[in-house]
DNA sequence: TCTTGTCTACTACGGACAGTAGTACGCGCT
DNA sequence: AGCGCGTACTACTGTCCGTAGTAGACAAGA
């Protein structure tokens, strides 16, 4: 798994706010803070290593930052599929997707199949 | 990345083999070996942990045990590929998925829109 | 039977990454 | 001038992985 639990937290807080906002370390600790006890500079330190780490972007405001992701969950779960299937199937990336496609849900077919009929269409 | 260089090489090396042939320790360590300057001992605790971890099976022959990946580097890679849909994409698997096909090469949507064909075609 | 070579089991260490959080310090407002 | 908020810096812990040595079991050859 790349990225921790945590991480990945704070950047479902980040997606799940309206696109284009930009949310402080306490907007995101306060979103968090109900279901999982963790301190504020801890959510400050995985929201400063996730800018570090170019997922999430950084901007000053007054004294304090604001925070928005880099992309959208969709695009980086996107990213990360890609690099999955670079680093493992040098060769082999068809049979992987084959295998994929062959294990995966009805509903996940229909969405590729709608996918793929919207690349047509364009 | 889940599984780190050393491991992926490893599972390489299984994969690589003739499906279904076993292949002992000294055997990966060889076909690693021009390739990576790395001891006889290292890969056989990297082995050891992948069995643990279930990547691969362990069969005692005599003295030595024998080796083969629990899945083909395909299936294995479908598996990540959901893992991380899973992982991140709680909601919106979908729009994960559209944005993958999306971005994804020519050679890529062929090989989705093959194994899509085929499932239709069963 | 003694020796030597081959395997495994056990143990260990260092670096990276992630969760976790305290402390110190700056800055603006009251 | 002091209080409160926010950041910067630092640090500790656990886990994962690369890396590998050493000890001990056991088989085959001399």
């Amino acid at each position: 798994m790349p990225y921790g639990d945590l991480e990945r937290a704070v950047l479902d807080v980040l997606w799940d706010a309206e696109p284009g906002v930009w949310l402080t370390v306490r907007e995101v600790h306060a979103v968090l803070t109900p279901s999982r006890d963790v301190a504020y500079t801890t959510v400050m330190t995985v929201m400063d290593r996730l800018s570090r780490k170019g997922q999430v972007i950084q901007r000053k405001d007054g004294r304090a930052y604001l925070y928005r992701p880099r992309a959208s969950r969709g695009e980086m779960v996107a990213e990360l599929l890609n690099q999955t299937l670079d680093d493992f199937s040098t060769h082999d990336r068809q049979s992987a997707l084959v295998a994929f496609v062959g294990d995966a849900s009805v509903a996940d077919v229909a969405a590729l199949r709608d996918a793929l009929a919207r690349l047509e269409g364009a």
